[in-house]
DNA sequence: TATTGTTATACTCTATAACTATA
DNA sequence: TATAGTTATAGAGTATAACAATA
């Protein structure tokens, strides 16, 4: 037993940030998932789509930093669920341009309102400079 | 396409939460597992047991708000590595009093270094507010 | 009947290697 | 040979239901 300080699991940073995380990752689950039937990983790249525009699977892999295989599944099931089509670059058949379809556009849509506004609450519980501070500080430990 | 705000995934605080905590976590993996073999919720029963002293799974679960499933199996995976004996309560004989072994007590104590080592580095880019401030709201968003 | 702990099962997420088809 | 994308597989984490033993 170390009872000589204080050090304990709490206060722990990767414990705290796995618990944090996780509490957060349920409650967003909750509207692509439920609503959607997506994983997270799918709901990662429609945003990528929704919000950036039509491109490839490998853009995707550069911009959000997925590994192909990840976006390759993720592909297949919008696929699969109709929120989004595969056009194959004629100038180099190996690629695909992704492209929503208007369910795609409408998901995105709603759970990008949904996103902002379940952001919004998330930080409502904290000043505007401690909010800012929290993010950069995450943004830190990420680049790590 | 939405170019009228900047809200991105790398602003949105699940995904930064996300990010952050993969990183810390396999950053410190490296010690319990590489090390010891073990995953992350022996390493976290084995901080219990050294942290706060014998105790059985329930008390465990009740103070780390883990489930008796997880713990069971932590426990069993402890058991065979020769970190902890089970006892059994012989006045409530569905309980047993979880010690740790000289190997286990040897564990925990390299690792509860490790810890606190690992948790110094990870906070050394932060001003001491600044890293207390970041721990609060871990633990406020944590407890939602 | 309720509680402690175990087992079974399934789902999510991650990581890597091996493969295809194209270039 | 290299690259875009797919498939297979395994490991790690989570969640829940059903069960045995004991109270």
């Amino acid at each position: 037993m170390h009872n000589d300080d204080s050090f304990d699991l709490q206060g722990f940073l990767p414990y705290l940030l796995a618990q944090a995380a996780e509490t957060a990752s349920a409650g967003f689950q909750r509207h692509y998932k439920d609503r959607y039937g997506m994983l997270r990983t799918e709901w990662r790249v429609l945003f990528h789509l929704g919000r950036y525009g039509p491109m490839t699977a490998k853009d995707i892999g550069a911009r959000a930093r997925v590994h192909k295989t990840k976006i390759s599944r993720a592909v297949a099931a919008l696929e699969t669920k109709r929120f989004l089509t595969r056009n194959v670059v004629t100038r180099d058949r190996r690629q695909a341009k992704l492209d929503l379809t208007k369910n795609g556009q409408a998901a995105f849509d709603d759970l990008y309102k949904a996103a902002q506004a379940f952001d919004a609450q998330l930080m409502a519980g904290f000043s505007r400079q401690e909010g800012a501070a929290l993010k950069r500080c995450l943004a830190a430990l990420a680049a790590q």
